[in-house]
RNA sequence: CGGGGCGUAGCGCAGUCUGGUAGCGCGUCUGCCUUGGGCGCAGAAGGUCGUCGGUUCGAAUCCGGCCGCCCCGACCA
């Protein structure tokens, strides 16, 4: 690592210049960078399934398998394919413009650590087997990383020396390995899971307390944009300590944990507030931790009547998707992370930890957003916007509508998949209708000879015919 | 880690109790047919029955070891 004083003249700038609206309206362009956003199923590595995976229970498990989203490999182990893939990124790339518009800064760490770092922290003996142990070939002791904390505090502690250096939150979306004992759920508790991870370094208990209010107001615009509605939930530290915690908590029927809270949380919407996270957020916070909220470990039902109207009272079922912590000097202290204060002491640096479960969210997205006949993406992190449905390949006016439209939603920028495919039109329907893509334009004979498209909205089923030469500008 | 279950064709399963030439549905391939909701007809390919050993004239089937996967619980992002 260079030394820190360039560093912090990028940092300021940064802070000056950063725009949390800019990097929310940004246009979207091609989701992926360097890939066309336009895609023939034909040629489409998209393995679907017709019947269900005796291995899966859970309905996103299933999907995912179905969907040709994911393959397992081993207990808890997954091979993302295209699809799959595609989500991850759009999630990942929310997680990182809110990150960045925060004013976090991203890092990569590496998946494999020493175990010298955990024996500093002390937890190398306290972790359990959950750690997963390995040993290189000149028989050190290393480990496939569970968390960071003592390698992001050793990269700051090296670094930083100064309190002027301060504040810094560093991020990054990284793989992790956690042995779990009965690993379950898909992609929702699985050994290895990509996850967003950032720890913040404050001078004072005051200015670590901004820190995690920026993490609070940027985890309900990120998950906020994937089309969740996430409640933060006052949480138990656990294992990792400190005294202020909040869990992210998205509503799913069949989520794992029962949460009880006030209706209120539900509807809030932050995406329409104007956010400077350079202000104070603590009214902000404020106003989303003021109602009740609470998952079954921490429900108190004589508080929850006394707190909460009868008519506002809401019984439903949830899965954590993010979990910020504040915990002081918990790993600073046993580390050694200090830095010279404005006096010339050295003052050990306040710390606190935030993730997001990346990979996690993929199938807590399908929980909260299927229906019978497969998976409803929200558009924001749906593999393509809309599927093409050429619905009689042999037909030349049909292949050639469809050509045009491909060619056109290509050009705009618009995110689609072509069902060019030699099947049966209700193979095609059904297809679709599993991968979940957002809108179906629907290209047959019959509406053809009129000039005319279908256009299908998955969520709420409705069509409507529309003009071939109107479909760009009506999903544009 | 306690308790339970499963491993037979790409997927879903029957066959195992009662040992005797490995089956069904879906999918795949070929041909015909069909083209607005997983259509129809005909033909075909595909399995050392998880693995190793034992019993037996003969093992998918009985016995034992091992491996893998799933579910409930405890635990967890």
């Amino acid at each position: 690592m260079s030394c820190a004083k360039p560093d912090r003249r990028v940092w300021i700038c940064l802070r000056g210049g950063r725009s949390l609206q800019s990097a929310a309206t940004r246009p979207q362009g091609p989701q992926i960078a360097g890939e066309s956003p336009a895609m023939r199923m034909s040629q489409y590595f998209l393995p679907t399934l017709k019947e269900m995976p005796s291995e899966a229970q859970i309905v996103s498990h299933r999907l995912m398998l179905r969907a040709g989203l994911v393959r397992q490999t081993s207990a808890g182990i997954y091979a993302w394919l295209p699809f799959g893939l595609r989500v991850l990124r759009n999630i990942e790339r929310i997680v990182r413009e809110e990150q960045d518009a925060s004013g976090a800064q991203e890092v990569l760490m590496p998946t494999i650590q020493s175990a010298e770092l955990w024996r500093e922290s002390g937890r190398y003996d306290a972790y359990g087997p959950e750690m997963l142990r390995i040993r290189d070939r000149h028989d050190r002791d290393m480990l496939y990383g569970p968390t960071n904390e003592e390698m992001i505090t050793t990269l700051f502690r090296d670094a930083v020396k100064s309190y002027r250096d301060l504040p810094r939150n560093l991020y990054h979306i990284q793989w992790k390995f956690r042995d779990e004992v009965r690993p379950r759920f898909g992609v929702m508790r699985g050994r290895e899971f990509l996850m967003k991870d950032n720890y913040s370094f404050d001078l004072d208990k005051a200015g670590a307390i901004r820190s995690y209010n920026r993490m609070f107001v940027s985890y309900l615009r990120t998950f906020a944009r994937m089309g969740l509605r996430a409640i933060p939930m006052r949480a138990d530290t656990g294992p990792i300590g400190g005294d202020l915690s909040h869990e992210f908590i998205i509503l799913a029927e069949t989520g794992e944990s029962a949460v009880f809270c006030h209706k209120g949380l539900v509807d809030r919407d932050i995406l329409g507030r104007k956010i400077d996270y350079d202000g104070d957020l603590q009214p902000i916070v404020d106003e989303w931790t003021s109602l009740y909220a609470a998952t079954d470990e921490k429900h108190d039902g004589g508080r929850f009547e006394a707190e909460v109207p009868a008519g506002e009272r809401l019984l439903a079922r949830g899965i954590e998707v993010g979990h910020i912590f504040y915990f002081g000097t918990k790993y600073s202290k046993p580390m050694n992370a200090v830095v010279a204060g404005p006096n010339g002491d050295q003052v050990t640096v306040e710390m606190g930890s935030y993730g997001i479960g990346v990979s996690r969210l993929v199938g807590a997205i399908i929980e909260a957003s299927h229906d019978g006949a497969g998976i409803v993406w929200p558009e924001s992190v749906a593999p393509f916007k809309v599927g093409l449905l050429n619905l009689k390949p042999d037909d030349a006016a049909v292949s050639a509508a469809c050509a045009t439209l491909y060619g056109a939603l290509g050009k705009a920028g618009i995110d689609c998949l072509l069902d060019d495919r030699d099947l049966r039109p209700g193979a095609k329907f059904a297809d679709m209708d599993l991968v979940g893509l957002p809108w179906q334009v629907i290209v047959g004979p019959k509406g053809l000879a009129a000039g005319k498209v279908e256009v299908k909205n998955r969520r709420t089923g409705a069509r409507e015919e529309v003009p071939l030469d109107g479909v760009v500008a009506r999903l544009g």
